[in-house]
Formats: C-alpha cells, structure tokens, sequence
DNA sequence: CCCGCGCTGTGCGTTTGCGCACAATCGGCT
DNA sequence: AGCCGATTGTGCGCAAACGCACAGCGCGGG
C-alpha cells in the first residue's frame, strides 16, 4: 500500500531505512477507526500489529473505579500492538482512535517473517521497545516521587520540547485539555486545573486563542526542584 | 567460562536454548561485586551487559530528596544493561549488589555478534524486554489508580506467587524489610508498617520465626477492592 | 446566531499518606 | 552471653490531593 504516505512520518517508521520500510509497506492491510473506537482492547487475544498512517490513538487503561490511565499516544509512523504481537499474550492495553485514524495492519505471519528477513528491521524494533522502557520507568519515577506540581510541569516540559525543536518557546496546538494532562500524570483533573492556573498566573503560561504558549521552557523548568 | 552454572539458572537465561545458552556462556567474562557496590550506575555511559550468576542485585533510582526507586531486582540468569546496550544511550538506572554478587560480562560486540548470529537469541531478547514493559506498566497503573493498601497487597502477592509455585500457601524467606517493600510500592516505610500490621492482625500474614508466611493467597487477594 | 455540550475554574470537606520522633525488638556476630 | 546496628511499631501534626458540587466560558454545529 501507500509507501510514501510512511515516508515522512515520525515515529517506529522513521527509524527504518528506505528499503525496511518499502517491505513493510508491502505487507500493510488499510483498516479505517472512527472518533471513539477501540482499536485493541486490553485482556484479549490478537497478535497482529498496527501501523498508525492518519490520525492519532491513545494506549491506555480505566480501572474499575472509572480513572483513566494513558501511557503514551501515537500518531502517524507509530507501531501498535507490538507487545502481544512479540511475546504472544494477551494484549496489555487498549488502544482507542482519537478522532478517524486510518492504519495499516500487520499480520503476525508477516512480522516475524519481516524479522526474519531483515536483520535492521530487528535492531530498530528492539530499540523501539528500550524507548518504551525508558520512558515508562521516568513515569514510574515520577509518580513514586514527585508531586502533582512536578509533574505536570514535566509533562509540559515534554510536550514542549517536542513540540518546539530546539526553540525556548513552545506552542501546543490544540492545547491538551485537563483531563487529558492528568491521565497522563496520574492525577485527577481538578488537581490539574488548580496547577495550570498557578503556571498561568506566574506567566509560565499563557493562552493564545486555541494555543497553549510556554513562553520559556528553560523558565518553566526552573519551577522544579528536582532537576529533569 | 562455566556453562554449568548458567544451565539451571532463571530469568532471561532460562529462556534460552542450550547451544544459545552454551554461544552466550563462552563469551562471558566473570568480575564480582561486594554488597553495596554499584554494578552500573544510572546517567553514565556504558554499553556491556551483565549476566548475573550468583547472588541478587537491585534495579532502580534515588531521587534527589533521597526517595530510593526500585523497578526490580535480579538474580541468578538475569540480565542487566541490555537497555544502553541496545540503544547506545546512557544508563538509565543504577543497579546495586545486595550481598556478593557473581556476574558474568558481555561486551556490546559480543552482544551484537550474538544476536546476529542466532534468531533464538534475538527473540529470547525481544520477550524479555517486552515482558518489562509489561510489568513497568502494571506498577504505573498501579502508582496512578491505587492506594498504599492494594499496592503493598499486590506486591505481596506477586511475591508471594513467584515463592509458591502454584500453592496457595507461601513463605517469603528472607522476609522483604519494610523499606524494600516501600521502594517498590512508591510509599514510605512507615505506611507500609503500618499496612503490614493491619494484615497480621487480620490473619492474612503470620511471621514463623525467620518466615514471612502468607497462608492463603486466595484470602490476601480478596482484599482488593480491584481485581487483579 | 444562538444553543448546548464539553471544558475550565474554584470552593469545600475529607481522606490519605508523608515525615519526624522515639521506643521496642530482633538478629547477628564476636 | 551480650552488645550493636538494623528493623519495626506507633503517635502525631500537617500537607497534598481526591472527589463532589456548581458556576462560567467557549467553541462548533445546526
């Protein structure tokens, strides 16, 4: 299917050599989600991949109470399902579309046939999950030390850097909403709302129209005490 | 160096065939560690692995205010550094000997050569860092939708599982202190003491002189308002 | 253009759990 | 046997943040 719509994308793909991705492209099925709609669903079986193509997605869990938890959204270039697709087990989380996403899916067969026949494809697959890795256990480390006010200020840090390549000033557009940040920080939304006002009131935050400024991440990183 | 040793080893080792295992065995290099010393350290560059072959050995980080992390502990058959190792990034955590500790090293050479070289390993490779993944994040899950009290349950139970082998009575011997359980749990030790005290005196944990015993692991697990 | 839904801001009472302090106890180790 | 460091139990006050309630506000669709 549509090789160069993979080309420019970022994400697991970005990391694949002209060729690597070519093979991979190949071997894509389009499957279209709509706003809402599960893409994987935690707890059940399936060992096939998704590659996201349009679109973005949220990988996360509710607990039984009803709280959210989201442990990292994908966008274009992004692999899905490479978890249960590797160790053959039950999915380990829920993958909901955020507004129509368009995928490409990856049989089982094929991936470990992909494996297989490309050593670079391995070596990037692997490196994918220790990014994985490393960035779940910052989040542990977070949670199991940080409070609220750190870190949803690291978050912003995150977004911000991501999103600014390089600059000091950052725009996030559109702005994440409260609940969102807090699913992301564990914590819940009001604790969130009190937090962003606090940041907006010491101009480390500031809102043009339907964009959320950071003025100066360097500033908005002087508000933690425990250096990043 | 002594294949031996490695053959009836768990964690990752144990996942691996016996010409894996007797291809990884010979390119190991022994060095020991006191109690207390740094295997690696977290931030520093480094891209060897360790293979550990005797005693145990802890996983984690220590937060400026000095709130000690831990993401897991190893023993005999585990691995440790394969994160730097695959993504040629610095270390990111520290990992410490709890008593003295055999290891065994693999340079990154010998690493790369190896998962060349043989399909199984690199498989081997990719399960296991998937099931970090998976157990990463089940504790940020936890961290974000728990209490102390149904975290240190689950813990316990976790440990409890892994000692029991299927039974549903289980002795922890050496009894886990406190503390440990704490930096696990992202709590403090005094909760935890506390949480420990409320169990015993509920008859969901005994002590039998240097035992931790918990006689039924069905009872302990009805403690949770969530189930697991 | 206006309505409505989703998002935001904030007040308030309650729970949780942290952190300090200190006593009691345990367990090795010589 | 006896000492000493590590571990545990617990009281207490306080800070954090949860959860509920409800009032604006804002944007997008009809």
């Amino acid at each position: 299917m549509q090789t160069d719509a993979l080309a420019d994308a970022g994400g697991f793909i970005a990391s694949l050599s002209k060729d690597e991705r070519e093979a991979l492209g190949a071997r894509l099925r389009p499957i279209r989600f709509v706003d809402g709609e599960p893409i994987v669903t935690a707890g059940e079986p399936g060992a096939d991949l998704y590659l996201i193509l349009e679109g973005r997605a949220e990988v996360g869990l509710v607990s039984v109470q009803g709280r959210e938890v989201t442990y990292r959204d994908v966008g274009p270039g992004d692999m899905i399902g490479e978890i249960a697709a590797i160790d053959r087990s039950p999915r380990s989380a829920s993958v909901t579309a955020r507004g129509p996403v368009l995928a490409g899916v990856l049989t089982r067969a094929d991936f470990e046939a992909l494996i297989a026949d490309s050593p670079g494809f391995a070596l990037a697959l692997m490196r994918h999950l220790t990014g994985q890795i490393r960035s779940i256990t910052e989040r542990v480390f977070e949670l199991s030390t940080m409070l609220v006010r750190d870190r949803l200020v690291r978050e912003l840090l995150r977004r911000g850097r991501a999103s600014a390549g390089g600059a000091d000033r950052a725009e996030l557009s559109p702005p994440p909403t409260h609940h969102d940040l807090a699913s992301r920080i564990g914590a819940n939304r009001e604790a969130v709302s009190r937090e962003m006002s606090r940041l907006s009131g010491e101009g480390l935050l500031t809102r043009a129209g339907r964009h959320l400024v950071i003025p100066s991440l360097a500033a908005l990183g002087e508000e933690l005490d425990d250096p990043p």
